[in-house]
DNA sequence: ATTTTAATGATAATGGTTTTCATTTTCATT
DNA sequence: AATGAAAATGAAAACCATTATCATTAAAAT
């Protein structure tokens, strides 16, 4: 987790303090709440979600926190083309860690995949290093998502 | 191209015509644009290109023009994060065809890369097959984005 | 306790994209 | 060539997710 001011080293001691970041309720239960789902959420959607356990939270203070999130690399932001931002835990209590995405142009709706077979994460860091090398890049994430229809927009 | 309405086959049977698209000028004239660059324009950058040829165009019709051609699967339509779409020919004089692309958070400059090495391709086909049988999911295309910092952006 | 600094939330503003609707253009038919 | 029906266009307004503003409140430091 980087420390506040952009300096620093990227250590995750904590989770905020330590880093000049206060841990306030708001951004406790937006926490919990991301902890507890292995949906999609947008941001409005946690809006929702935190309201009922903390009826005073503003949708600022829901974006503001996220964006916080998404600079200390607790949390990854997604745009799966419907117009509005995704968020999800790096990795959580429900939530395996790294995966990739299956998204239906269909109904919208999105399968995690993270059972890799092994000579695929292999050749993915094969691809990365690489990449890195030809190009002077220095990769530090990806983003692979295939796009398709689900078993029910088949059939229609 | 698939047909106007949504049925038929997707063939691709001259460009517009005889799917029940007309052609006209200012589509020919974005696709000219399109054709002619191997940049990743937005909206507005189209807009402007169009209209030092065709002033009486209308962002309006940019748009919908866009969103046509991506329906009829001749354009990609892609997100880099930074607030605004970003349309490219899937087959150009220009471009190669199917490539992917090295994102740079820094700059937010953007990098296609398409010099895939034999492996790759034969694993991400391997990839769909057991994917598409395991989840029933018909996968029409995939999109692969990796994310870090350009040689430019690294050095400061 | 008190002070300092950061976080919050209501409201307004932003900006890319869509809708609306009257007008114009295209294409098939006289 | 002229006509008429259907489709495409463009100007302006509407949309809507996200950001900025700013006075108020809460958290950590003194």
């Amino acid at each position: 987790m980087p420390w506040k001011d952009g300096t620093g080293p990227p250590w995750l001691h904590g989770k905020f303090k330590g880093c000049g970041y206060r841990m306030t309720m708001p951004r406790q239960i937006i926490l919990d709440v991301l902890s507890g789902t292995t949906e999609h959420l947008s941001a409005e959607d946690i809006y929702h979600k935190v309201h009922s356990a903390y009826p005073s939270i503003g949708l600022t203070t829901v974006y503001r926190t996220l964006e916080l999130l998404v600079h200390a690399g607790l949390i990854h932001k997604f745009d799966f083309g419907d117009g509005r931002a995704r968020y999800e835990l790096v990795e959580g209590s429900q939530n395996t860690g790294h995966h990739h995405h299956l998204v239906c142009t269909g109904c919208g709706g999105i399968i995690d995949y993270a059972d890799f077979i092994d000579q695929e994460i292999e050749l993915l860091k094969k691809t990365e290093k690489g990449l890195s090398k030809k190009y002077n890049f220095k990769i530090t994430n990806h983003l692979i998502q295939f796009y398709g229809l689900c078993a029910k927009c088949q059939k229609q």
